[in-house]
RNA sequence: GCGCUCGUGGCUCAGCUGGAUAGAGCAUCGGUUUGCGGUACCGGAGGUCACAGGUUCGAAUCCUGUCGAGCGCACCA
């Protein structure tokens, strides 16, 4: 629709402009402030050139108004248009709302280490990444989803001395001395019991097992991170593995080399970050010969480029915001252009419950975990929260507010609307085909604009898609239905002799909802 | 100390490629049903957009400085 809108305004006009929306739905559909620039070009009023401007398109048939106000030109929509927009949008659900981006990005996202189950933290980031998977994929773009897995390295390793231990602690009932920072999580302890199981007791005989463990207990742990997403919905393309990757080092480090951004110093291999805005030059390969956490990224990101994707997108925890310059950097040595990468931060969730806030910790035994939240408010209303904020603020919310029934939960609010919508239906006891040839003319303001705004969903995925802020689309499906509840409680469908038009409109209103949710994971009820 | 992010009504946040009276939800106060689910709706009150300068026709939005907050500052991952 807006596509439209632009195209026949940019034809008339033969220049840019910005289309944007009036405050108040009484001026227009769209309004442009192009007479202020133009106010200087060619020393005449704003009013005077929007006035002159305005009567260009008396003509139009999309427009049923073009106003010029202050200086602002309003345009108005015609009845007409929305009709055949809306007759179309419903008769074609599956390829409503959708476009036709050709780009391909790679999207990176959660990468926790597999050392133990999700937490509330991973949870955010997997959400976002998953749902603007979803709507970029709708939206024609071509996504592959990622996670890369920390399966080497001393996480890894730490895993199985803590199985290790645990076993000794809990089922050889041994004496045991616990370091600070091992896996304290009680998962350790059930995970050293299945290990029992699986691998036999003696595996905690000696520590000549414990790479065994590591191996074994690192694999149990993405198993049960898979089943975590799983719950809310998320199903990764490609794993990949940090540790298969490392053969490949060489090959990475010539590219370094070559492009003359690596030195030796004590003994280290350094690269010159520096070079590229870093604070500093970082190690990439120790004194000892073992490559840093950095180096298995550069080999990875070298990976990444090789594939040729248009884009790439990692989604990150912010505690990692000091980390993107040095990986940019990286990229741009390895001879790469390194802006292909964007980097979307994911800030802290703080969670309460009842008001009582919850502290969380990855490392210490007191994080909560995801699975244990989606036990509590269902993956719906997870999903929702975590996509209901821009991702690098800060997100509070309490638990307790997603188990109640009213417009305080606002997944209950939107579903309710689209049951709503349903209700009427079959109230009516007509289906979507019996009005779908009812002409959307003549009717009151208020049902224009819910219409309008019903129409609205496609430039709104465009836009939460191309400024990466999903929250855009629950702010958009929260308003929405809230319009649909307003005009419901001012105008009798069933009965009226407007049923057939309202249960039209009621139909489009139905749709955005439902093609809106479902592209941020969410299936919307029919009946609450 | 350095870097990043940020500071908008009591609370949680929109708005930030400069543009029409700074918006919403929650909380609060007051209303709405002899009608399709009131599990909903309407209205009131409440804001020096941290502070001080600057840029301009116009600044919450851009620039500079000050104050305050969070996070990061590993050869860990």
């Amino acid at each position: 629709m807006k596509k439209r809108v632009l195209g026949t305004i940019k034809n008339e006009l033969g220049r840019d402009f910005v289309l944007e929306k009036p405050k108040d739905l009484s001026f227009g559909h769209y309004a442009t402030p192009i007479a202020f620039s133009l106010a200087k070009e060619f020393k005449k009023s704003p009013m005077f050139i929007a006035q002159e401007l305005s009567q260009k398109f008396s003509q139009s048939s999309i427009f049923q108004e073009v106003t010029p106000t202050n200086g602002y030109i309003n345009f108005k929509l015609s009845e007409a248009f929305l009709d055949e927009y809306a007759t179309w949008a419903i008769g074609n659900e599956q390829s409503y709302a959708k476009d036709e981006q050709s780009e391909t990005i790679l999207l990176e996202y959660v990468s926790a280490n597999p050392t133990g189950p999700l937490h509330i933290g991973h949870a955010r980031g997997a959400v976002i990444g998953d749902s603007l998977c979803r709507i970029g994929q709708h939206l024609g773009y071509k996504i592959t989803s990622e996670y890369y897995v920390n399966d080497a390295g001393n996480q890894v390793e730490l895993l199985g001395l803590s199985l290790y231990l645990a076993g000794r602690e809990h089922i050889l009932k041994a004496p045991v001395q616990w370091p600070a920072e091992f896996y304290r999580g009680e998962y350790i302890v059930d995970l050293a019991y299945v290990a029992k199981e699986e691998l036999g007791l003696d595996i905690f005989d000696g520590e000549k097992n414990i790479a065994k463990l590591s191996e074994w207990g690192k694999d149990k742990m993405l198993e049960l991170i898979k089943s975590n997403l799983l719950d809310v919905g998320i199903v990764f393309e490609n794993f990949v593995s940090e540790k298969a990757l490392y053969g490949k080092w060489n090959e990475s480090f010539k590219k370094l080399e070559h492009h003359g951004k690596t030195y030796e110093d004590g003994g280290k291999i350094w690269i010159r970050s520096t070079d590229l805005g870093d604070e500093k030059d970082r190690v990439v390969v120790r004194e000892d010969g073992r490559p840093t956490y950095l180096a298995g990224d550069i080999i990875y990101h070298d990976n990444k480029f090789q594939r040729g994707y248009d884009r790439y997108i990692n989604i990150w925890g912010a505690d990692h915001h000091g980390y993107i310059a040095r990986v940019k950097a990286s990229i741009n040595f390895l001879g790469y252009d390194e802006s292909k990468l964007e980097v979307l931060l994911a800030q802290m969730v703080s969670l309460l419950k009842g008001g009582e806030p919850y502290k969380m910790s990855k490392r210490a035994g007191n994080f909560i975990l995801m699975s244990e939240v989606v036990k509590e408010i269902g993956s719906d209303a997870l999903r929702f929260v975590f996509l209901s904020k821009k991702s690098d603020t800060h997100l509070e919310f309490d638990i307790d507010v997603f188990k109640q029934e009213d417009s305080n939960n606002p997944i209950f609010y939107i579903n309710y609307a689209h049951a709503r919508i349903n209700q009427v239906f079959s109230k009516s006891q007509k289906t979507i085909k019996d009005v779908l040839h009812v002409k959307l003319e003549g009717m009151s303001e208020e049902a224009q604009n819910l219409l309008f705004s019903a129409l609205l969903l496609p430039e709104v995925l465009e836009d939460a898609f191309s400024s990466r802020q999903v929250q855009k689309v629950t702010d958009y499906l929260k308003n929405l239905a809230s319009s649909l509840h307003k005009f419901y409680n001012e105008n009798r469908v069933v009965g009226s002799e407007k049923e057939e038009q309202y249960l039209k409109l009621f139909a489009m209103v139905g749709l955005s909802l439902r093609v809106g949710l479902r592209l941020i994971g969410i299936e919307a009820k029919t009946k609450m």
